[in-house]
DNA sequence: CGCATTCGATACATTGATGTATCGATGGGA
DNA sequence: TCCCATCGATACATCAATGTATCGAATGCG
């Protein structure tokens, strides 16, 4: 499988507390996916990085905190893959000669989800730990409020300017608009992690569909 | 609040057993929507249901047991609670003297999602914890799998029950409508949890427009 | 090159939850 | 009413994880 994270840059002689830092989030990737948040021990954590509880007590306070910092590499990440999901989409009808505006916005929303599929599983174990357990911790909340924003603006971004290079124009704020097509994706996620259907044709219909619901084609 | 649970029966001479059961299911309730399935004890548990660990290991043999019971019967209120959100919707309008044909599936939905919203939270501090652990936990991933095929089945059979009663067409399999719909209703909960924003005219324009793009009006 | 400081390893004390084993009580059946 | 089987309370042994305190080693600086 294509991996979430490049691997560090051999950090020069910075202070190498950062550098442990980073390899025990990074670390936890894995056994935050494996365990979830309660399942894992801090053990757990040090052991994949090759550290010991030592390392951890010195650097961090909580596992919270490491599942923080994680949280956050990984939506960037995953931002990242989105935003050049579409890339890779507009370079590709660029190069075949259509014209770039044929890629509508939901053309470029598939895109997007494609992108993201790969992922969609470890992506989707944290974000569910994550949600159950922001109900009830306050810090939790704040801080999957903030990736909630992220994602949703970042997809917003790309929804606008696609709506403009098009013409298009959305019924609803970009913004909601956003926020109801991540619930659509995450909910095709979980599906696709429960049942054991294919969703791909479902993914298809529902996105198309939602945005035929919500954007009214270029008026030429 | 309303609650979600009739007293009990009081009763009568069966093996107390079953009483125990069921208290301690019911009582289990508040216990996990404040703690969460990992937060909360056996101790937390028995000591809500006025009982002590001896109780709980003569009836139950994990936590998890008792969640899955308490999961199921929530489940099943929350369904009853949709049908009758319906039926007073359907009873109103004919007491009105309206054509009953006039409530569309989406103003259906809409009584749905506003009939179940009082007990949003709870189930959805619920839902979330199955949710996390289904994904690593194979039992309970099937015991969310039936809940899931539950609620989509019940929904999809008041969608199409209301859908012959007023001549319109799904284009979509009526279960993957439904499925679609509890998703939205899932994500616009989490945001009623989450953000503190006032979500009934998000909740509207989304159902009413998600019901317009795949649902065909009848014809005459 | 050597020193001081920062970082990580080891060992330990503490805590809290689990599950079992035993005993007493209660309620139903003859 | 009496007795037996079932259920629930109490007490205990065990286990696992946490966080701290101490010590040794690596690193960067003068």
């Amino acid at each position: 499988m294509t991996e979430l994270f490049e691997p560090l840059p051999e950090s020069a002689g910075t202070r190498r507390r950062e550098n442990t830092r980073t390899k025990l989030v990074r670390a936890s990737l894995d056994v935050f996916v494996e365990k979830g948040i309660d399942g894992a021990t801090v053990d757990d954590l040090v052991r994949a990085a090759g550290f010991t509880r030592g390392a951890f007590y010195s650097s961090f306070s909580s596992k919270e905190e490491v599942f923080i910092a994680l949280f956050d590499e990984v939506t960037a990440e995953l931002i990242g893959i989105a935003q050049s999901s579409v890339a890779s989409a507009v370079a590709a009808a660029d190069e075949a000669g259509d014209d770039v505006a044929d890629i509508g916005d939901a053309e470029m929303m598939l895109a997007v989800f494609q992108g993201i599929r790969p992922f969609g599983r470890q992506w989707y174990l944290l974000y569910s730990d994550a949600i159950a357990r922001s109900l009830r911790d306050e810090r939790m909340r704040a801080e999957l409020a903030v990736q909630r924003e992220r994602m949703r603006d970042e997809i917003g971004l790309l929804l606008s300017t696609r709506l403009e290079a098009t013409g298009e124009r959305s019924l609803l704020p970009p913004a909601d608009l956003a926020q109801l097509l991540t619930g659509i994706f995450i909910d095709l996620m979980l599906r696709e992690q429960m049942e054991d259907r294919e969703i791909t044709e479902l993914a298809t219909t529902t996105i198309l569909g939602t945005l035929r619901a919500f954007v009214e084609p270029a008026e030429d």
